[in-house]
RNA sequence: GCCGAGGUGGCGGAAUUGGUAUACGCGCACGCCUUAAGAGCGUGUGGGUGAAAACUCGUGCGGGUUCGAGCCCCGCCCUCGGCACCA
């Protein structure tokens, strides 16, 4: 057997003969034992995939491989997410136009794809601005119009100056989050706190009024919520996303104003410190659409100017202003009808708009804010606390405002209660007296869909002036985005789209009089919130064809595939999407699902959220110039020593720091287990140590696979092929469950030691998995340790039998010369472990 | 400020969930092989004392529970991630 392995070579071989043989291409009409085995696909916005693209699709396909040798029939598409903001600035960049930079670069990713190994369906891929794609995606905002749950409306609304288009509150993130810094800044520590940025190009976005189509995502809050409870996802993932939707239960208590007839409203989580309010504040937005008119004569200068210098103010100087606090007094009084107080409403920019009804009670002694407001203008701080000896568990909260400096006041009302059932009991109190009336709040907003620029799906929608609004019909989908050679956004609040008649003049579909287009385009989030239903429908005719002439919503796709092979079996992604990618796609399937055209209401019940590659200590991007490109060491070590060292470096879940010489090291072990492999012995028979290693070897890589702890399943294997090299003979039934083992790490290794090596007929991927034998995982003799005191003395082999009783394990320790010395002339008691341990405490 | 995860050799990281801390690998050192280089092979590799045997300290810091703590409890410090003038 030849000792050199040609990775290029026999990697290309194995690649040619698997596509040939479809080995990947499951029967996408059966249904038994399907595994839909997802991974996030690319968008195709550089050049190629970098080596933290190859660490995440690898850990994907580690996992379907190995669940294809469980007998599954496993499903693992691949696409590209190519519409949108991020392709199109690429192609800006480079001065051409999108689609020619696409057909360039996808045809990269794809060879890049292949190069991995990865087990991917060919014959099955989606390509997002392909337009059998996006009429899909129209067809999608239709039914969405249709159900009520899209709708143009003027709004404030984030405007990002770079993109020259609006944003989602989902794109709009801090610079860290991003990986940009805003312009002007040098170092990510100098960028002030509360700065957020454009997630693509990382300027900072300004605040517009424009007239924008939203999705009612905020409609599907609460199931968005509750749902996290029974899907099976990464944690951190599942509290992202309870932190953005962040739901809030509190009460909208209303004051009288005093000596007027109007009154304020303020939305408050805490009301069982409301004995504890001393004064009002409100926005100045709310100031000046409800108080200017009410407020005396005096004040209303000094009142409007404070107003007027507000809000000329950018979001930005907002909150960095807010820091110490500003505000006037409106000279007017709220009461506060449980105790009658007066308290003092002040007008303040550290009060939101957007949030609650834009005005606050303002409760000092307990709440920071609150607080350092008092203090500035010199309002009485007061706190309340339970009844002398009732349980203090803390009404009087967490904030731990200076308590020194507070007037304490009893509250015998609340007497007892910890903070939720004082709550309660608040709320019920103000709702009986008709003071107050429950409310609940939510930091998600619906989602901003259009997009003023060129590369995405047209949204399908007609302005006509007698209809208002109307969807194009189904059978006249799609709207095909034109080829124009002004593509660039303009940044004027309309899109490239918007010079061109020849695209937006039309007719109304209801009452063919006159009418125009909408000329945005949809965000790029909505043509990736329903790929995974596209996959295992390319092919089909339904696919193909739809949606017809024939009729509205029946046509949607497969039903029978649909029905078969989704929801996902496993979807393995980037954390940085919880909040993007993975809501929108959860919001779309439950809209979709309370259309009753899917069965299903989560589209991802399992989803595992991989680290990110670390490349001498920060975050791969290209903008720090610390990418690696996965084609050099493919070429050099092959795609099995990449893969395996990409899974060796740390958990999944982790930050591992990409470095040469690690990989060196895993080509070596590669080379080593080749050799192992070719130098297996036809006659030989496994000794009893070996054979124990290798069944607990299949154990611990079977477990660790299935919850994805890829690199100690690797460490085990390694450790199995040092102790095979030990063993001066070793046979086939050593290392056919080698090359199993092996198989979902080094695909093209795996097969050609099954095929050539051993002769196997078949392949690899498609063989049963190593089982283990509980009865071989037992050696004859176990090494129990024997400690006197809790400190180690001695390691003593003893029979496996024996070693499970004590007066055995007793007997041969205090043999042991070292153990016998640290018990001489002491009295002692045992603490025994059967088979592991026996210490020895003296008394 | 609130919520979540974490802190283990020179480095990436293990640790059967309370039972040999540092598996596996990288790096480093020495040796073998070789004309040489590479590859390969072997030995060693947390600190301290010691020829050795062995002893002792050691998992961010300080306490505690336990025969026994990286793991459990209490109090801190730090790092990373999410939310955030969100009332």
């Amino acid at each position: 057997m030849s000792a050199k392995y040609d990775h290029s070579q026999i990697e290309k071989k194995w690649q040619k003969t698997w596509e040939e043989q479809k080995l990947y291409s499951p029967d996408i009409n059966t249904r038994d034992n399907k595994f839909y085995n997802l991974w996030m696909f690319p968008y195709p916005s550089g050049e190629g995939l970098h080596a933290g693209h190859a660490f995440a699709s690898t850990g994907s396909d580690v996992y379907g491989r190995f669940m294809r040798m469980q007998d599954m029939s496993v499903f693992q598409p691949i696409g590209y997410d190519s519409f949108g903001i991020h392709s199109e600035n690429f192609a800006i960049k480079n001065s051409e136009t999108p689609k020619v930079m696409l057909a360039r670069t996808t045809l990269n990713y794809e060879r890049q794809l292949r190069s991995l190994g990865h087990s991917y369906d060919w014959t099955r891929t989606v390509t997002t601005s392909n337009v059998d794609y996006y009429k899909w995606t129209q067809w999608l905002f239709i039914q969405i119009f249709k159900a009520g749950h899209a709708y143009k409306k003027k709004a404030w609304v984030n405007f990002c100056p770079g993109c020259k288009t609006v944003l989602a509150d989902e794109q709009i993130m801090s610079p860290a989050q991003a990986g940009k810094l805003p312009p002007g800044y040098d170092k990510l520590e100098d960028v002030p706190d509360g700065v957020r940025v454009c997630e693509r190009c990382g300027n900072i976005p300004e605040r517009r009024e424009l007239s924008q189509w939203f999705f009612k995502i905020t409609q599907y809050a609460d199931r968005l919520l509750s749902n996290l409870d029974i899907i099976n996802w990464s944690e951190r993932v599942k509290v992202a996303q309870r932190e953005w939707i962040g739901r809030k239960e509190g009460i909208n208590i209303t004051y009288p104003i005093e000596s007027t007839s109007s009154s304020v409203t303020c939305f408050t989580t805490r009301p069982d410190t409301n004995f504890g309010a001393t004064f009002v504040v409100v926005s100045p937005e709310y100031a000046r659409d409800n108080l200017v008119d009410v407020v005396s004569e005096e004040v209303q200068h000094n009142i409007t100017k404070y107003i007027e210098e507000s809000l000329a103010k950018t979001e930005q100087q907002r909150r960095e202003d807010g820091k110490t606090k500003t505000g006037e007094f409106t000279g007017l009084y709220a009461i506060n009808q449980l105790n009658g107080h007066k308290m003092p409403i002040w007008v303040s920019d550290f009060v939101l708009s957007g949030f609650g009804t834009g005005a606050v009670v303002g409760v000092p002694g307990h709440d920071k804010r609150d607080f350092d407001f008092a203090k500035t203008f010199d309002i009485p701080v007061v706190r309340v606390v339970v009844g002398a000896d009732g349980d203090k568990s803390d009404i009087h909260d967490a904030n731990q405002v200076q308590e020194e400096q507070g007037t304490m006041i009893n509250s015998e009302f609340l007497d007892g209660m910890d903070i939720n059932k004082a709550t309660v009991a608040m709320m019920d109190h103000l709702e009986q007296q008709g003071w107050g009336k429950r409310e609940t709040t939510y930091h998600l907003r619906d989602w901003l869909i259009s997009r003023q620029r060129y590369w995405g799906p047209p949204i399908p929608m007609v302005y006509c002036e007698k209809c208002d609004w109307q969807p194009v019909p189904e059978s006249d989908l799609p709207v095909i985005l034109p080829d124009i050679a002004d593509y660039k956004p303009k940044g004027e609040g309309s899109g490239p789209l918007a010079d061109h008649p020849e695209f937006y003049e039309t007719t109304c579909p209801k009452c063919g009089g006159a009418a125009k287009r909408e000329t945005d385009v949809s965000d790029t989030f909505l043509d990736s919130s329903w790929y995974f239903l596209a996959y295992p429908n390319v092919g089909t005719d339904e696919y193909k064809n739809g949606p017809s002439a024939s009729s509205g919503q029946d046509v949607f796709l497969n039903k029978q595939i649909l029905k078969s092979w989704l929801p996902v079996d496993l979807y393995f992604g980037g954390a940085e999407h919880s909040v993007l990618h993975l809501m929108y796609a959860r919001f779309v399937t439950m809209a979709l699902y309370d259309l009753k055209l899917l069965s299903f209401e989560e589209p991802f019940p399992n989803f595992f959220a991989h680290g990110l590659m670390i490349k001498d200590g920060a975050k791969m991007s290209k903008s720090r110039g610390n990418v690696v490109n996965p084609d050099e060491y493919i070429a050099k070590y092959g795609a099995d020593t990449l893969r395996l060292y990409l899974m060796f470096m740390g958990p999944m879940d982790g930050y591992p720091d990409f470095r040469d010489t690690g990989i060196e090291g895993m080509h070596k072990f590669v080379a080593r287990l080749w050799r192992v492999i070719g130098q297996y012995n036809k006659d030989a028979k496994a000794d009893e140590k070996t054979l124990q290693k290798l069944h607990s070897t299949i154990k611990k890589v079977t477990e660790d696979l299935k919850i994805y702890h890829n690199n100690t399943a690797i460490a085990a294997i390694m450790e199995l092929v040092n102790l095979i090299v030990e063993a001066n003979a070793y046979g086939r039934d050593i290392i056919e469950p080698l090359v199993g083992l092996i198989a979902p790490f080094a695909p093209h290794l795996a097969e050609e030691a099954w095929v050539s090596v051993l002769g196997n007929e078949g392949s690899v991927h498609t063989s049963v998995w190593p089982k283990y034998d509980e009865a071989k995982l037992v050696l004859s003799h176990k090494d129990i340790i024997v400690q006197v005191d809790g400190k180690m003395r001695a390691s003593i082999s003893i029979e496996s039998k024996s070693a499970e009783l004590e007066e055995e394990v007793a007997k041969a320790a205090k043999a042991d010369a070292n153990v016998a010395k640290w018990l001489e002339a002491k009295q002692y008691k045992t603490i025994f472990i059967p088979g592991r341990l026996l210490n020895f405490v003296t008394l």
